[in-house]
DNA sequence: CATCATATTCGGCAATTGCTGTATGATCCT
DNA sequence: AGGATCATACAGCAATTGCCGAATATGATG
């Protein structure tokens, strides 16, 4: 695990926390992501439980930044004390080695998402499947380059930290290699949506495929820009 | 360009922001590389421009994740509306494509640092050339890894936004192939630091070579760890 | 049911921030 | 020389934060 990992992770939690309408939620989120109680969390920082819980709790509004950068490198240095597992885990996922114009754009939730507001966000339209479901993410892929590029194994990090997330493809023409690719692959995502897509257009296939692999399929005619910019808002 | 690489270059700046010992010199680093001024971002953030300056003077030295998000959000949009060329530039530097094990790390300085501040920082000896310098960043390299791995397009890359800038190359066995590389590509950096050598086992080109291209070398025998720990922390 | 660990709430208060508005100085352009 | 632009310093003040400590709530365990 390289130093220049380990300052990269703390850069995307500092910038994560930062930019965040409720800084306490992603806080929480990269503490319990750590294994970090907020005791031990006190303790690393020399100050009282009940400063952690009112932060995370959102009793601040607007944290100042010593004490962002103060939590973030507790937590990175208690795991460090411990091996640096989740660095590594974590660090892992900013080194993505994927083109930027594979993988649009990826989020992880600080915490679970109804589906339905996600589709809603998108003026997405279910095809199948439940959407009384929950996800902690999504990735935004370019479809065809996803398909073409990707190896197996980079397949399987557009899931970032849980497969209980959307996928987003792209400039579909039917669904059906999306699917496809899914279906040959060990992970399932909770859910597919197919950006470009009227439901008409939609590969006869896809709804088995979905249906065996028990995921939700939507589609979106909103523009990818438009994609990427009102899920970021939701 | 992508909406997804605008979302991460905005939290690349807020990270940096955050977990800056002087959050107003990297607000003004991000603003003048953006080649905006203060009058404009206050327009654009709808308030007085004394406030900006504030900030950026150190008059506040733990600014809330509020406002740092409202001027990084700022920067950002200014620069769409403009077309968006600087968030290509620096978004552009993200995306390494790079193995982590390659760039070991990299750092933009919010404001020019004495080359001597460097070379000390981590128990330099200077072998050659100017030290009166001032750099505005460095990249820790590891050395095999990036000449056998790195085409000539990568390899330009690890300069960063700057080619003022020390490169460290790790664990070298005589510095002279680093050299050589610098040598025969377009770009030169300030310094070169050889890791892992000590003065006497610098191979006789190394010299001749630095002279030649005007880039001051020097040597370090701290490990690699230390190197990069002690550089974040200068 | 008792105990323990973890988490949350909340009162309190000194310190700091967010922000306006005014004054001042430097630089550039006409 | 004068005006415009850019930047900085600073007084002032309402609002908010940083943090402690006590009390309370919740869930797990024996």
């Amino acid at each position: 695990m390289t130093p220049g990992l380990r300052n990269r992770l703390a850069e995307k939690m500092a910038g994560e926390i930062t930019l965040s309408d409720s800084p306490g939620q992603v806080f929480r989120k990269w503490r319990t992501g750590f294994s970090i109680s907020q005791g031990q969390l006190a303790e690393q920082l020399a100050v009282s439980p009940s400063l952690i819980s009112d932060y995370e709790s959102g009793r601040r509004k607007s944290p100042g930044t010593v004490i962002v950068a103060r939590i973030v490198e507790s937590l990175i240095s208690i795991d460090e004390s411990r091996g640096g597992n989740n660095i590594r885990k974590y660090g892992s996922l900013l080194v993505t080695g994927i083109a930027d114009d594979v993988v649009l754009d990826i989020h992880e939730y600080a915490e679970p998402v109804a589906l339905t507001s996600l589709i809603g966000a998108i003026n997405g339209v279910t095809i199948c499947g439940n959407t009384g479901q929950t996800i902690y993410g999504y990735t935004v892929v370019n479809s065809i380059r996803a398909i073409m590029e990707l190896s197996a194994e980079e397949f399987s990090r557009i899931y970032g930290w849980s497969t209980e997330r959307a996928l987003i493809f792209t400039e579909v023409s039917t669904g059906k290699s999306p699917l496809v690719a899914i279906r040959v692959t060990p992970f399932k995502p909770r859910c597919v949506v197919l950006q470009g897509l009227s439901r008409e257009k939609v590969h006869p296939a896809v709804v088995p495929m979905a249906e065996r692999d028990r995921i939700t399929v939507a589609v979106t005619e909103l523009a990818v820009d438009e994609v990427i910019r009102n899920l970021r808002s939701a």
